[in-house]
DNA sequence: TCTGGGGTCCTAGGACCC
DNA sequence: TCTGGGGTCCTAGGACCC
């Protein structure tokens, strides 16, 4: 554990302000300096104009327009915000190979060593910031520090368009002062513990020792917030972070749904959920049901299947035996959302194993991957060939 | 505050294997 | 036949983030 703090503050949180409603008022110059709600039923971003009037996400459409009766109101557009996303991340990438993006609008950069070719981090912030204006017509705030987590607070402090430097050396000065609910992964509930301690800064974690956060928080938790209080961040900018799920929900108003109802929207997701995973050239081998009742308790169940699939079918079957065993619960206490998520997520680049047999070997397919797996794991071998010889090259003779 | 949709990570118990 | 300890996998729930 002696991973050196850096010396300098080079690590870039980049995040667009309000980024769904900023593409909204790019593409439509009606709705620039005028308070636009993205989203339908509740609010998903918001403009900073109706920021200034108190609306914040997620917030129910009803509430905001009773802050805000002038705003404008438009329907998500996923293809452009995820056009423009990728517009972003390409500027990323050009100014440092060393991105990890968080989510559709914000990623740490890591621009160490790159002084000589590119100057001061905070220069390159601002150039960043620039060039994003200029060529994708988007603002965006840049917060710079030595700790992933330290530019997040940063450029969180220095939101809308701003770019704000912590300098090396004066984090805790910077940090301290802080609410609790500034670090991550303070939510209400750990905020609301935190209170009752009459800790209400990051400063007064700080003070504490790890064992007394923990007793609090809990083990990992309690660590956690130790650390990132003391400005204790060594975890570096990662470029290759795989996603480990996919999921897709519905959400619907109370009142009764048929059983054929629940299954329409059963089939619509595992449709979308498949097409997605064979987009991304991924398997899955874990299926999760996902239900909320009339009460708003939330349930799952799930289903690990034998072998990894990217077939909309098999995903279906697994969901339908998993919504079927749900019956019950449902019929006693209402549904409203229905959502799926698959996990145990693979690449679909096999490693490819060839065995030799003698003839007089030859079993069924079933029990050679049977011995397969028990060797490897089932994770792992998820289909086999068997191969004759014609003239010396393999040909496929039975597939599973 | 009457509640969307997409994710990540941690915990804990039980089954099962050696 | 009884017993212990360690490890992995599966399932379910919960907190948190954007």
């Amino acid at each position: 554990m002696s991973i050196k703090a850096r010396s300098e503050a080079s690590i870039l949180h980049a995040d667009l302000d309000s980024f769904y409603a900023s593409v909204e008022q790019r593409d439509d110059p009606s709705l620039r300096g005028r308070p636009v709600l993205v989203g339908g039923g509740i609010v998903t971003a918001a403009s900073y104009e109706a920021k200034a009037r108190g609306v914040r996400t997620p917030m129910s459409e009803r509430r905001a327009r009773l802050l805000c009766p002038d705003a404008v109101t438009v329907r998500p557009r996923m293809e452009a915000y995820s056009e423009a996303s990728k517009a972003v991340f390409a500027l990323f990438r050009d100014t440092t190979p060393v991105v990890e993006g968080l989510s559709i609008d914000e990623a740490f950069l890591d621009v160490g060593g790159l002084r000589r070719l590119g100057g001061s981090p905070e220069a390159i912030g601002r150039r960043l910031r620039a060039r994003i204006r200029d060529e994708v017509g988007l603002p965006i705030t840049v917060g710079v520090a030595t700790t992933k987590f330290l530019a997040k607070v940063a450029s969180a402090v220095a939101k809308p368009d701003g770019l704000l430097v912590v300098p090396a050396g004066r984090e805790l000065e910077f940090l301290h002062p802080l609410p609790v609910e500034r670090l991550w992964g303070v939510g209400p509930v750990t905020a609301e513990a935190l209170h009752q301690r009459g800790i209400a800064t990051v400063g007064q974690i700080a003070a504490l020792t790890e064992g007394d956060l923990t007793d609090t928080v809990g083990l990992a938790s309690g660590r956690h917030l130790h650390a990132l209080a003391l400005a204790r961040d060594p975890r570096p900018v990662e470029t290759g972070r795989r996603r480990r799920s996919i999921g897709s929900q519905r959400a619907m108003g109370r009142g009764a749904k048929t059983h054929a109802d629940l299954e329409r929207i059963l089939v619509g997701i595992a449709d979308r959920l498949g097409k997605r995973l064979r987009a991304a050239s991924r398997l899955s081998r874990t299926v999760v049901l996902r239900l909320r009742f009339d009460d708003f308790a939330r349930v799952t169940r799930s289903h690990t299947l034998d072998a990894p699939t990217m077939l909309t079918e098999t995903i279906l079957g697994a969901a339908r035996e998993l919504l079927a065993d749900a019956m019950p619960l449902i019929d006693e206490r209402g549904c409203t959302l229905v959502g799926l998520t698959l996990t145990n997520l693979l690449d679909d680049d096999p490693l490819q194993l060839t065995l030799p047999f003698e003839r007089e070997e030859r079993g069924s397919l079933d029990a050679t991957i049977d011995q397969l797996r028990d060797r490897f794991g089932t994770a792992i071998v998820t289909r086999a060939v068997l191969l004759g010889h014609d003239q010396g090259d393999p040909v496929p003779l039975l597939q599973d």
